[in-house]
RNA sequence: GCGCUGGUAGCUCAGCUGGAUAGAGCAUCUGGCUACGAACCAGAAGGUCGGGGGUUCGACUCCCUCCCAGCGCGCCA
């Protein structure tokens, strides 16, 4: 049940009757004052049509009175034409009684689409740093909302398995094998491995020939060379399996379509765009003009296909990916979570794509772009070698920055409980500090910030669902099954009712530009306003018929709470 | 040079296809724990929404222009 677009309906209906065709635009209310939901959009309706926008107002009011004759809301004419809704005490309670039945806690399904979510893509020739948290997690919370939405989703990560940089890492791995140093514990620390072999390929220039040697052995498909590699890659997905299960991140080994997948289609891209007469040489390779785009010579911008040494750069990967997504997948929607400076390099991919027939105009391929971290100082985020930094380092001084604070706060819980908490609690913490800022602005990382566990932060959240179970256990009523009785009536409670009844809302409203945050920026206020129920309005020593009503509200209040934070990718817990 | 982002409180950020007096969190100040858990709550203070024009009943939002910052623009991915 989704209150808004139900009134925008009726609101569009009538006005329609009126001969009016203008939206009206429902839109939650601005302040208090004004009711619950206010209608935006009859003032520019009576303009378009020349008409007093009171007197509009006037008529689609009565026009909506005199025929629903309803006691669910409460219409009221106010300002240079505004209507102002105020929903009934009895129709929210009744609102909440269906929820509270309902396993999807009101949340409607979509029409069925197949999506295919494009996210995280490391690169695994070096271990994951705080670059990819943003695609990562931002990427798992809209496939999870898709998901429960009611689309299927296929999970993609197109991680980077090929290329030159890999000639280094087999060159320096074959070093080591022939010098019987044990490659296990090497690989265990990849960053580190990665700057032995890259300074090596600097420094050595016996080294760096070698290295240039295994990357033409690498594609001619040499099987020696070919082990070692897949050694490699093996080693370097464990350690990304390893961030995402601690992550909560629901890819899985099963989701990964390696670049290296595409090998063997290349060629016949190259081929597919000739035949199309799209491809025109330049300098010795193989490009796509694009009049569209003009580069700093002020000429069209050529996509290079084919590069003049037989080698494809990675459009032409993305053009293989971008043919099989659409012909042999067959998706309606593909979404890729990338970094916003790729964004030329998406748009130039999905035009060549569609001119050359590769995906359909039915289809729609978007990039989902997201800002990148930057330090204090407002440059991109470094440590202080210049180097990334890893993934499991941040996780880890969470986890631990948690840990202190749970002993702080409540050393009466069991040193085993303690871990488990803050581990829940510090990943939640950097999840929710990626997922509650808008994608599409950099950010400023900040260990105290990122780590903080106050305000709107995951804890806060978690923290509002743990005081929900005290109430609940304190009740003795958690166990047995609590009946869907409300009978709210104080401010805060229908304050708090009518939020709840607002999720449905909240969900829906990410999945149109993709926005995690707006589900974040929700189940905070939720949070908040359940805050100050929470001080205002007594539940166990309330009146029997006030209590039940009071702990259903509060029971709900923690399935919504849980099934959001679910979606975002974030776990609770009954004490912490 | 062209293009894409962004500029909102001291700091970090919201602000939903133009709507009523621009909102949170952090930090600061004041009050509230013999507790349905104070990781909390109540309150105060804090703004010429980068500058200037324009569109209209109404602009943080749309248009123009300028300034500032970041990123991108033929053989890295």
């Amino acid at each position: 049940m989704n209150i808004r677009k139900f009134l925008e309906e009726k609101t569009r209906k009538h006005l329609e009757k009126l001969g009016v065709e203008n939206p009206p635009l429902i839109k939650t209310a601005s302040r208090p004052e004004h009711g619950h939901y206010q209608a935006n959009g009859i003032m520019a309706a009576a303009k378009e049509k020349g008409l007093n926008p009171r007197e509009l107002a006037k008529e689609v009011v009565s026009s909506i009175e005199t025929e629903e004759s309803s006691d669910s809301f409460n219409l009221e004419i106010a300002g240079p034409g505004f209507i102002n809704i105020t929903i009934s005490k009895a129709w929210i309670n009744q609102i909440l009684s269906i929820i509270s039945k309902d396993v999807r806690l009101g949340v409607s399904t979509q029409k069925r689409k197949k999506f295919l979510t494009d996210y995280s893509s490391p690169n695994l020739a070096k271990e994951m740093h705080i670059g990819h948290l943003r695609s990562t997690t931002i990427g798992d919370a809209c496939s999870r909302i898709l998901e429960f939405l009611g689309h299927q989703v296929i999970r993609t990560n197109h991680v980077g398995d090929w290329g030159s940089q890999f000639g280094s890492l087999l060159a320096y791995m074959n070093k080591l094998s022939k010098e019987e140093i044990a490659l296990a514990s090497e690989l265990k620390d990849l960053e580190n491995f990665y700057r032995k072999a890259s300074q090596l390929w600097r420094e050595d220039q016996k080294f760096a020939d070698e290295a240039r040697k295994f990357v033409v052995k690498l594609q001619s498909k040499d099987p020696e060379c070919l082990e070692l590699w897949s050694k490699f890659i093996e080693e370097s997905m464990k350690h990304c399996q390893a961030v995402y299960d601690q992550l909560n991140i629901s890819l899985k080994q099963e989701h990964v379509v390696a670049e290296s997948f595409y090998n063997e289609k290349l060629e016949s891209i190259v081929k597919d765009l000739t035949e199309k007469n799209l491809i025109a040489i330049s300098d010795g390779a193989k490009c796509v003009f694009l009049e569209e785009w003009v580069g700093k010579d002020g000429e069209p911008t050529p996509a290079i296909i084919q590069k003049s040494d037989g080698g494809f750069p990675y459009i032409t990967t993305d053009l293989a990916a971008a043919r099989h997504r659409s012909q042999e997948l067959n998706i309606d929607e593909a979404l890729y979570f990338v970094d916003a400076r790729q964004t030329l390099h998406f748009r130039q991919l999905f035009h060549i794509a569609l001119k050359a027939g590769f995906t359909r105009k039915d289809q729609s391929f978007r990039h989902i772009p997201n800002g990148i971290i930057l330090s204090k100082e407002g440059k991109p985020y470094k440590t202080r070698q210049g180097g990334a930094v890893k993934l499991a380092e941040v996780l880890k001084e969470s986890i631990s920055r948690a840990k202190s604070l749970v002993s702080d706060k409540n050393s009466a819980l069991s040193e085993q409980e303690q871990i488990i908490i803050a581990e829940i609690v510090g990943i939640g913490a950097i999840k929710y500090a990626e997922l509650s800022k808008n994608r599409n602005t950099d950010y400023v990382f900040d260990w105290e910030k990122m780590l903080s566990f106050e305000g709107n932060t995951a804890p806060y959240l978690q923290y509002a669902y743990t005081r929900i179970k005290g109430i609940l256990n304190k009740s003795k009523r958690s166990n047995e099954k609590l009946s869907s009785d409300f009978s709210l009536q104080d401010p805060y409670e229908i304050q708090l009712a009518l939020k709840l009844a607002q999720f449905t809302e909240a969900v829906e409203s990410v999945v149109e530009d993709y926005q995690p945050n707006l589900l974040c920026n929700y189940l905070f206020e939720l949070s908040q306003f359940f805050m100050t129920f929470y001080e205002n309005c007594p539940v166990n020593t309330a009146e029997e018929r006030i209590k039940i009503s009071r702990l259903n509200l509060c029971d709900l209040t923690g399935r919504v709470l849980k099934k959001g934070l679910e979606l975002l990718g974030i776990e609770v817990l009954d004490r912490m």
